[in-house]
DNA sequence: GTTCTCACA
DNA sequence: TGTGAGAA
């Protein structure tokens, strides 16, 4: 197994996560989270929005999206919202860190041309 | 389809 | 903590 291809398929899944974005529509049907609930979230600071310019609909993208799942699986859990939105965003700069220093370490491996 | 606010459990 | 309804 290429140590190389597991980090570059981690960086792909964290940058492939932050380019798909979607509405609020889509990310209850996925998450299975109402829409309230979402919007409700956003209002405590679980999860950051990109309100288009000029359209008011938000859109979450993907990493909004699995951070959704986590803290709802915490809350589940018996932990409180603000206990879940702290550690899914620690852990979320923390695997940023991670995969930047990936990014870093891995040394271009076959450049095949 | 989306947004917001007020109020309740 | 999460939801309801009405209004725009």
């Amino acid at each position: 197994m290429n140590e190389d291809a597991q980090k570059l398929n981690a960086l792909l899944d964290f940058d492939l996560l932050k380019k798909l974005v979607v509405g609020i529509g889509e990310v209850s049907e996925i998450t299975g989270i109402p829409t309230r609930k979402i919007r409700y979230w956003e209002e405590k600071g679980a999860i950051q929005s990109e309100t288009n310019t000029e359209g008011s609909t938000r859109r979450y993208n993907y990493l909004n999206v699995k951070k959704m799942l986590l803290i709802q699986e915490m809350i589940d859990e018996g932990f409180t919202l603000d206990a879940a939105i702290k550690k899914v965003n620690k852990r979320m700069v923390t695997l940023n860190e991670a995969f930047l220093k990936l990014a870093d370490t891995v040394p271009d491996t076959e450049d095949n041309e």
